[in-house]
DNA sequence: CTCCTTGCCGAAACCGGTTTCGGTTAAGAA
DNA sequence: TTCTTAACCGAAACCGGTTTCGGCAAGGAG
């Protein structure tokens, strides 16, 4: 047995500047530059200043994982993605993507991904992340009612933060999007329409939201002073298929719904197919109103009128989050949600039936 | 000036097993640990498959970052994405992104992943990744015909690998799919069908595969004995709204072709709302071949024939490839191309033109 | 029997940081 | 003047590994 093949490249050509430059170069030891920068109260004003501008001029960076042997913490975030679920979030994963990578790197955080086919697999995942302690914390996207990373996570006390809410919210901070205020809404928008039937296509149960959106649904069928029918509500709706099944046995019911709204844009997307299966036109004898801003939503006839979600910012905030988590902000300080923006576009009108 | 804020964990509940853990439970020195795990030559035999058990047993793995001060290398392979390009690859990301993922952690690599919106914010973000020694490679998608980040990477010897080819191939290495040769047979297929006017779309020229791609073409023509029209070739199309525009222009032609091949299916889609505007059936009037097998192709109608790329393989190619560049292996070594398989659908057929 | 290898492992330095622990100096109190 | 105290910084240990160097024992050659 031989020693193993040599590495390319040894000493890199860009020589970096370390803390013992630093100290040579200011007359100090490396442990006072190390406090100076640190921000430690027994290092007087003007030598951390002093210090502080050493670093500037000569573009001293501590290396993250030198300090991470130390530390524990290598200022990076993890984030698995779950690739089984009907690629429910395919659409922005760019979008969301580049939101998480800008705030991770506003705050000097790198970004940690990995990816995962089913629940044991991710886990295992997780574990080997903590285990090698590649993330000092986690962004876990499309909360789920019954998540196990975030049992995980919690057993671990590794920060986490959610993109969705959880019940059991103990140690969970969370940035999310009010789906339910969405879902009332365009409930409201309907009935302000005159519309009186109006179906519900709901999206995964597996994930918190479907059962926010839910209620949100209901509570704006009470506030326009309509009754649900339980036989328009279809639960579990994630892909265009099933939205066009599930269209069709909505538009099949014999008082058919004159508006549907639905969860998830894919699924509204099916319910054209459905409406089209009907000779129905939407927007006209059909009103359909989607969620998610997905950007097929622009290019069908007529243009999806829809919830969008700004998935680029939502990154980027649940980036800025979890490193105050990290720093040790009490998760109850870190929870926050913001509106989808409602898109009027050409999937909706006015009740045109008979019932009316 | 206090001491900062008290990170959330000082000692994580997961203790991790350290070398000095297996130095003791082994009777040994961490030196001889570590050098028999890392097969060095002065080790004997024995003593290394001992520390090898042992290992396993205690489920021992070396904190990448520990390592990293001494070595170097962190284990973790580099991705930037670029945004601004005109989400030319979004939507094979989350495949791709599996597959990068997926085929780095099979080499015990994880995947750093930052994003940039334009060209200086790109080589900084890879300044900053080289700096902190982030990344030990980097995996460049959509390789460019002036590339930037091959000469910032070639000039700090850090390596990477291209997805896409490079003419100046000096320290390069890659991964790529055949797209000349997709669009040669996309030729040769239409001519087999009788097809003799042949427009040809090309994608962004900034692009390196954009080159390749009209070479495939003009190849395919000459080929199948025809004579390529320059007024029927377009270049730098890769949006929807462009294809369309593109489509409608090859279509006003006087001598109007009877089958176009695009060089991305987006394109390939705009040619469709092209061919709705001039009353051509797409399938029947109209043949139109696209390329990258995105999924909106299926769904349109007639769906669309294309050839597809496994973008996940390509991922897991790349991540596997770059991993052996890392430890080593000369770039030249490290070069390989794999087909695009095409999904023939609904949207060629036969010349059914007069001029046949 | 001595000398020289060779095989094998321990000791110690090192990587680039952080953190604890003292020690020195100057200022204020007695 | 002397003692105490606080402010400030250096020395050294430490984190979890890697790598160089040197030493010991066994074996083969002379």
């Amino acid at each position: 047995m031989t020693t193993p093949a040599k590495p390319l490249l040894t000493n890199r050509a860009t020589m970096r500047v370390t803390i013992n430059d630093m100290a040579s170069a200011l007359g100090l030891t490396k442990s006072t530059v190390s406090r100076a920068l640190n921000g430690y109260a027994d290092i007087s004003e003007a030598t951390q200043l002093r210090v502080k501008r050493m670093a500037e001029k000569l573009d001293y960076q501590p290396l993250s994982h030198a300090q991470a042997i130390k530390t524990g913490r290598t200022r990076s975030l993890g984030l698995v993605l779950q690739l089984s679920d009907h690629d429910a979030h395919r659409p922005f994963l760019a979008e969301f993507l580049a939101g998480v990578s800008n705030g991770a790197s506003a705050e000097g955080y790198t970004l940690t991904v990995a990816s995962a086919d089913d629940e044991a697999h991710m886990i295992a995942t997780f574990q080997g992340l903590i285990a090698d302690r590649k993330a000092d914390g986690f962004i876990l996207p499309r909360a789920m009612v019954q998540d196990k990373r975030v049992t995980l996570l919690r057993d671990a006390e590794v920060p986490f933060i959610l993109f969705g809410r959880q019940d059991d919210d103990a140690g969970c901070c969370w940035h999310d999007i009010c789906g339910e205020n969405a879902m009332r809404d365009a409930v409201l928008h309907l009935a302000r329409l005159g519309h009186k039937r109006i179906g519900f296509i709901n999206g995964g149960l597996i994930y918190n939201y479907a059962g926010l959106r839910r209620l949100g649904f209901t509570a704006g069928m009470a506030a326009a002073g309509l009754t649900v029918d339980s036989t328009l509500v279809i639960e579990d709706v994630v892909t265009m298929e099933m939205g066009c099944e599930a269209g069709k046995q909505l538009l099949r019911a014999k008082d058919r719904p004159t508006a549907i709204v639905c969860a998830v844009d894919r699924a509204a997307l099916g319910v054209y197919q459905a409406a089209a299966a009907f000779d129905l036109q939407v927007g006209k004898e059909l009103s359909v109103i989607g969620y998610d801003g997905i950007q097929e939503g622009a290019h069908v006839k007529p243009p999806l009128s829809t919830f969008a979600v700004d998935a680029q910012k939502a990154g980027e905030r649940l980036a800025k989050l979890l490193v105050r988590r990290i720093q040790g902000e009490p998760a109850e300080k870190l929870r926050e949600t913001a509106p989808a923006i409602f898109l009027d576009r050409g999937s909706v009108g006015p009740n045109r039936s008979q019932l009316q």
